[in-house]
DNA sequence: GTGGTGATATATCGGTTCGATATATCAAAC
DNA sequence: GTTTGATATATCGAACCGATATATCACCAC
């Protein structure tokens, strides 16, 4: 039904990929990266943190905080209007990091489900256009078996269902059959070459 | 981000709600009505109906199984054909658990994300029409709130996110936008008065 | 200056859920 | 007769959510 299944760290270590960076900006840079749907808690964040740093996939930096004044002295020189001066927790990826982000990434099981799907879809520069098409066609088979049992739930139910629910489903096949529609976008764009420019567009 | 929060115990009540069921029907009914994204798993399910029972909100009525033929007589005259024959566990609705399942599907707080709002709009009869429309506008605020988090973020973001999740948010928020549409059509048809037939229509 | 508010930052707890797995019974196919 | 597949209940560990606690710091009003 939801999702669950350490999801976290493939996200994390791509994030990380690209620069070191705290738990608090973690999860802002994964809100802006993947909407304001995607707000995960601190309570799965700073566990997957750990998990990753007993894996070895990340190492932590603790910055000791430069304290901008000092008690006595006001104003010091070096350093008056920097950015931070607060405790925190730095995560950097590691070699063996980057090997555990490439190997999820590339495993095209459990890329079926929305969430799985889109946290690659998140870091598919990283993939070879092979391997993208492959995880767009699998999430494509998916979706294509999701709307065939949509078919045939309802030509089983549909009079046991209030107009509620019947709303409810066909919005939900609807949304679906956009989803597809989306996926074969992504498709054609992949198998469309990127060098080779027409000499027609004469722009 | 996902879903989570006791959400098994309203669709639970309101099944057996109508009629008395065993967990493994209540699961097939529940993916009947909500739809093939819909299965809840045994590890969730179970411990709903437990922790229902122990609330004494349902009651549970272990069915002997009717041994279609004894070892000794091969065919014995009664019941040969039954459809059942299996160890069950029927779980019955209780007054208590009629009087909550009325509370959670009115009170209007939470009921705001995807799911929570998809298994209210599952038992919408059971409500008022006023009730109806105050959770189609909360759910419409919601999502309402959701577009503009996504144009604020996409202008903050939009120059550091790549292609393929610019296309991820963009087709997001499109369906967002139709989730939207969908929820103002139910209002119309909430607000619309049933009874009252216009003569003009002669068909 | 000092007091309040809100953003930054890390952390933990309890309860819920998932996914996988185990174990049985029974119907029907073979 | 035996294998397969649907029915049926149950449990386990890992992961996740929501709430909550605790600080630090920037900024502004007064």
């Amino acid at each position: 039904m939801k999702k669950q299944a350490g999801m976290l760290e493939l996200p994390v270590l791509g994030l990380l990929k690209e620069r070191s960076m705290h738990g608090y900006e973690l999860r802002k840079q994964l809100s802006a990266m993947l909407g304001p749907f995607w707000q995960v808690s601190w309570g799965s964040l700073y566990p997957a943190l750990r998990r990753l740093a007993k894996a070895e996939a990340v190492m932590v930096e603790p910055v000791v905080k430069p304290r901008r004044a000092n008690r006595e002295s006001k104003k010091q020189g070096t350093g008056t209007t920097l950015t931070a001066g607060r405790r925190k927790t730095v995560y950097r990826i590691t070699p063996k990091g980057e090997e555990m982000f490439l190997a999820m990434l590339e495993e095209s099981a459990h890329a079926v489900d929305a969430d799985h799907f889109t946290l690659k879809l998140a870091f598919f520069r990283y993939l070879q256009p092979e391997a993208r098409l492959l995880l767009l066609e699998r999430r494509r088979a998916y979706l294509t078996e999701k709307l065939a049992q949509f078919r045939n739930n309802l030509r089983e139910y549909r009079e046991r269902i209030d107009s509620y629910t019947l709303s409810m489903q066909n919005h939900s096949m609807a949304a679906t059959e956009s989803d597809i529609a989306w996926i074969d976008e992504l498709i054609i764009q992949e198998r469309a070459p990127k060098d080779v420019r027409p000499e027609i567009s004469n722009a």
